[in-house]
DNA sequence: TATGAATGAGGATTCATTCAT
DNA sequence: GATGAATGAATCCTCATTCAT
């Protein structure tokens, strides 16, 4: 059994290790042999913990993404208005030392093109619905507080997929400063009921 | 100058014989032979008329690009009422006789991932022109009818994103069917001046 | 019959079209196409002329030469001294007007070391017989002088050789002008009688 | 650090494995493919060992070279006279046995005229400067011992130059016995002070 | 006669995967 | 369990050659 979980844990170090190398190169151009040495292990180990370079990056994202989430929450908690915190779940990939995850999380996206394994549209749903949950919950408090109208709540799906949006395009025709002014934007005409 | 013109045709006419493909098999998982049997040439003359496969899809995705902004407008013409039009804006693309755009739409983002060439950024900046454009004109439209709250001419960008982030996840975490009900949900919420 | 005549005017007019890119290109390196577009004519034309690139620098060699010999006759004539002379025939392809023709020349051993046809052996032979009674003459000529002794007829083909050595070995091991330096001495050692 | 002597020694066994082609073959018309299944590896495996063709050529020549130079020692020292080891050196490479070894430096010469790297220019000065070691040392104890004339030293470059002369030469417009005979005349016209 | 678009055989090269150590 | 040398399938790409115009 201890087993297990130094293999487990095993896996989630070589994953981190080849963070690095992620974000400066295309999964698609880089071959085991340099992740492997990224790794420090030797080629074969590298196949005893993952079965291709697609299973390994989806145990990275999903250490990264558990860091991600405990960012969000300790700098949410931070944050006194809804709508502040709101756009903090949007923006704060933006900040420059997310730099790495924004890169592996678009990578994750390209693989999960082309892989549609179980445990990449798993991982996925979960993104969805830890999004889902957080923001049904903020949105649920500023109705109570009166500050969104009722029809926010329905407001929810549509929001993560605007997120989804700006995520991408912030890779191709916007530049990460315009993508958070916009999202700036977004969020402000979005829950601003008084200038309506 | 005829021969430019020939050869232009021919790189269209060699591309649009790839459509049936790419909407069966991913780009990385096709070789050059493969496609170049599709559209029945040699090997040879594919790299005559493209640098590599990447190329060839530009070519392709321009042309049914077209024809879909044709499609777009035609329909849109049929349509009463702006929010219609702005409804089919996001869902005609999720339409049975555009499964295979959405294929290649979706292959093009893959590509766009790893190569981030001139032409590229090209097509989709001008992608994004057009809808902004589009979608700027029958918003206003809308407030001139005084439909729309004269602020939801700022949310034209943000409505281009969420069109992106309904488009990515309706290869994951939706179906089709749930994604246009979604779409649905979305215009009406967003432009429900009476209940707000 | 005038048509065989131009055929081979045109033969010629073709490969001495090539003769720059010969010198700035290997022909492993060069294709078809390229030689083609040197001579700005058709790729399908070379092949009405040429069964392939080979036979061209075979067409292109044996107009150099000719011009060489030509240049050779000349200066030869201008200089007095026997020594002198055969000096001359050693050291006149270092000259930088004759740059060019020593990398043909070059090419053309390359070329033959692939390609034993029998009108390369053909120039070979040619090439040598020509030198042999050049040679032969001039150091007869020395001997009735004098000047050498009569043993030095018997050198001739060694001298041949020599002079091949010092074109392969200007390639790699030495200088053009320790070369030339080099061949001044050989022919001076081989040459005095008085100080030996 | 045994690795390293044993990949030098792999090197080398797989380069003396593909002796026997070459002897057969251009090394232009052997593919990687044939190479390596003549060495009994993969093709793969070749590449690991070596960068190319040429790369595996320059390795066995080396092998080829090393032996032939203990080959010319010891059957120097089984000739008495001085005029005699020369000769040897000059027509050692024309025996039988050295078939092989004659036909892989003519290839080698070959490859030396494209690939002019390092390690090719390397190997040739250090040909050069072995011949010149062992001809200068040879031709001055003929100096001492009185049997040729003292301005014979000054002919070392020229009689390494002759030599690659012959066997150049030996190839086209000679047969190896006239080259054999040419030789034997060039030695005894050079250093026979009598009938001079 | 001249052409160059079309071709596909051929060869180089890569790299995921295996397996003996 | 860890390794990396060995492998060869897979694929890219070139380019000599053909042939319809």
């Amino acid at each position: 059994m201890p087993l297990v979980v130094n293999k487990e844990k095993k896996r989630k170090c070589i994953a981190l290790s080849c963070q690095e190398i992620l974000y400066k190169k295309n999964l698609k151009d880089l071959t085991i042999a340099e992740l492997a040495q990224e790794a420090n292990i030797g080629k074969g180990t590298l196949y005893e913990y993952f079965q291709n370079k697609e299973e390994m990056v989806l145990v990275l994202i999903t250490q990264l993404y558990e860091n991600f989430k405990l960012k969000i929450c300790t700098q949410i908690e931070q944050k006194k208005e809804i709508k502040e915190k709101i756009e903090l779940i949007f923006t704060l990939l933006y900040e420059d030392e997310f730099n790495c995850y924004r890169k592996i999380f678009k990578e994750f996206i390209a693989i999960s093109y082309s892989c549609n394994n179980e445990a990449i549209i798993k991982f996925q749903k979960n993104w969805y619905d830890d999004n889902f949950n957080l923001l049904s919950h903020l949105i649920q408090e500023g109705i109570n507080q009166k500050i969104f109208p009722p029809k926010s709540i329905k407001m929810v799906d549509s929001i993560i997929n605007t997120m989804v949006g700006f995520f991408i395009l912030s890779f191709y025709t916007k530049t990460i400063t315009q993508t958070k002014k916009d999202i700036h934007a977004y969020i402000n005409t979005l829950f601003d009921s008084k200038k309506q």
